[in-house]
DNA sequence: GGGGGACACCTTTTT
DNA sequence: GGTGTCCCCC
């Protein structure tokens, strides 16, 4: 991989340019990784110091996957800052408090977003509102997308006469940030992109990083573009992106932007990379077909540096268990010749999809990896536990308070929120007083504790003294909660929630401080199946399809492609098109095999749909996959005799 | 004010 | 199978 003759002509002209900025478009499959990390030995050979480069990814993931590719000296830990946009400006502002004028801020996460808003929506019961994921999702396309309120509303398809209350609830959340010290996912991004608008700010950050390699160029929002726009002036830029596979829509990105590449950063040259190196052209076929079939232009057509193979398997089932059932035994059978499980990948639009593939696997007891579903973090009990820590961490983190006091019997949400004001008007009054404030808090948990029937005084005074290493407070937290938690959870699986701990505490044990871990479990959530298969290499992968991007396997099955299902009804073009996007991203990652499945009856080849719903395959030219239906639906084509 | 039961409606996708 | 929401009883 080091040596050039291992790149073609496109690659190698990408690799080596002298160019200040440049827009690689690389098509699905045409090798875009390697070219990054080949750019970014080259950059090291040709005397760029590693700390220099800076590389921008989208997913944790795929930084983790670069990261790993590139050496450093001597089989060193390279030097290279490999990261998502998200956690690069968290350590900065975490390392810069002065500059982004944030001083040891709370990170919260989506989950806390909306509990927050739904609290908010519970003191309007009056006006009914929308959801609070809704409430959610409005706030952070506006941040995202930099658009005035009435035209994100369009976007994301909100009456007018409703709009008012999305802004007035955006408006109660930004005010409870800034008011408790929180930030969120979007906020990490904002406050950076607007210190970094200073020229010396910015100038300062191209001082370090003399490189910024940014992956995946055609998901990055108008609000990362700021940051990008601030940087470009002072580094330089090495963007590769596909039109194709812009997938993240819903987060505010438009993959428009990356056409207008060149007139946004003159001085950029665009190269192309059109050669596919990883599937056969019976895959290119079904998925070039796709794309052409979109309204949309996309000036892409791969061609497959190997070749031919087969067709790709098109089927039809009567129910999700039946293409369960097909998967699995496909899978098994190859592994009676092939011995190896990591050939298989299953995609999946959702992780709902996943669950009948998966407890097809657990009972056929095929090693596999679910990828992209809930995060460990995510977990009720886990979050319980974590809410300890937050307090730890922040005294005065009023959601983790109202968590952890809901936990205990007798206390809902207006017993919790009325203990939580007290301690803290407590708190002010002793500072107010001139008071010893070293320990206000422990000292009136200690006074409450004497009138405290639910419980709820013990295990905090536990976890408010103990020690300040990350495992050995979350020791001691465990040890406190494990009772109580037993008995919330005595109908829910607590065998099953007690080993997360186990995990959870290893985790622990890799940060110094209990701030960067609280952070970390929010920024790099560990998933909880991976972490049981660590170790473990031969495994099927189970996957959604956003975080496949990238990857690839020899045979590949994409299951519920079904109308009604992929894409859902009701969808605007604009949406559906993004779905199109997915679904190509999906059919892309096939290295010799591919199955399309859908459980469903009724798939009719020509377009004489049944249901009016929208559905990809409509009109597929038959010529180009070997189509099978399932012998219920179809009695005579299934037929077999065996003698 | 808390809690349990019944109910609908799910499920996008990631940081 | 899971979770959020509504409603009614304690």
């Amino acid at each position: 991989m080091d040596s050039n003759s291992s790149f073609n002509a496109e690659q190698l002209a990408a690799i080596e340019t002298t160019a200040k900025h440049v827009l690689v478009l690389a098509g699905a499959g045409t090798g875009k990784t390697t070219t990054i990390v080949g750019r970014c030995n080259h950059l090291i050979r040709s005397g760029v110091p590693e700390r220099e480069i800076l590389l921008i990814t989208f997913t944790r993931r795929a930084a983790h996957e670069i990261r790993s590719r590139i050496r450093g000296p001597e089989g060193k830990r390279s030097l290279v800052t490999a990261s998502t946009f998200h956690s690069w400006a968290m350590r900065l502002i975490r390392n810069n408090p002065n500059v982004f004028k944030l001083e040891s801020p709370s990170l919260i996460d989506r989950d806390d977003v909306i509990t927050l808003l739904q609290r908010y929506r519970k003191t309007h019961a009056s006006q009914n509102l929308p959801k609070a994921r809704d409430l959610a999702d409005f706030h952070s396309l506006l941040v995202n997308t930099r658009l005035p309120a009435e035209e994100a509303a369009k976007l994301a398809g909100i009456d007018e006469d409703k709009l008012s209350q999305y802004t007035e609830a955006s408006k109660f959340y930004v005010d409870f940030k800034r008011s408790r010290n929180y930030i969120d996912y979007d906020d990490v991004l904002e406050r950076v992109a607007e210190e970094i608008a200073r020229p010396a700010i910015a100038k300062a950050i191209g001082k370090r990083f003399s490189h910024v390699m940014i992956d995946e160029m055609q998901d990055t929002n108008p609000l990362q573009y700021l940051i990008v726009d601030a940087l470009a002036p002072h580094v330089n830029l090495f963007c590769v992106g596909d039109d194709a596979q812009s997938i993240y829509g819903f987060r505010g990105a438009d993959f428009e932007s990356i056409h207008a590449f060149t007139s946004r950063y003159p001085d950029a040259v665009v190269l192309k990379l059109q050669e596919n190196f990883r599937s056969t052209q019976e895959i290119l076929d079904v998925s070039n077909w796709l794309l052409e079939r979109s309204p949309l232009e996309y000036d892409k057509e791969l061609r497959a540096a190997r070749g031919a193979g087969q067709k790709p398997i098109l089927r039809e089932f009567e129910d999700q268990w039946s293409q369960a059932d097909y998967v699995a035994e496909t899978i098994v059978t190859s592994f009676c010749t092939e011995q190896r499980w990591a050939n298989n990948m299953v995609l999946v639009r959702s992780g709902y999809s996943a669950r009948a593939v998966e407890s097809e696997f657990l009972s056929r007891k095929i090693p596999h990896v679910l990828i992209g579903g809930q995060s460990l973090f995510g977990a009720k009990h886990v979050k319980d536990v974590m809410a300890l820590l937050r307090i730890y961490a922040n005294r005065w983190d009023e959601l983790a308070w109202m968590r952890y006091l809901q936990l205990w019997k007798g206390i809902g949400e207006v017993t919790a929120e009325r203990i939580f004001r007290q301690l803290a008007l407590g708190a002010e009054d002793s500072v107010g007083r001139g008071r010893n404030t070293e320990t206000p808090l422990l000292d009136m948990v200690r006074d409450a504790k004497a009138s405290d029937s639910a419980g709820w005084t013990e295990p905090l005074l536990r976890c408010l003294t103990a020690s300040s290493k990350p495992d050995e407070l979350l020791g001691a937290v465990l040890d406190a909660m494990e009772k109580p938690m037993a008995k919330i959870y005595r109908n829910d699986h607590w065998d099953a929630r007690r080993r997360d701990f186990t995990y959870i505490r290893q985790l622990a044990k890799k940060h110094r401080t209990v701030h960067a871990f609280v952070d970390e479990y929010s920024l790099n959530p560990v998933y909880e199946k991976q972490l049981e298969k660590k170790g473990e290499t031969d495994l099927v992968k189970i996957i959604t399809i956003h975080s496949a991007k990238g990857l690839e396997a020899q045979r590949c099955f994409v299951v519920d492609v079904a109308r009604g299902t992929f894409p859902q009804p009701g969808l605007t073009e604009k949406e559906a098109e993004e779905e199109r996007r997915v679904l190509y991203v999906a059919l892309t990652r096939a290295a010799d095999e591919l199955h399309i499945t859908r459980a469903e009856r009724g798939w009719t080849a020509s377009g004489s749909s049944k249901g009016d719903e929208a559905y990809f395959l409509d009109g597929l030219p038959l010529e180009l996959v070997a189509y099978v239906t399932e012998p219920e639906s179809d009695p005579d084509a299934g037929i077999e005799i065996r003698f």
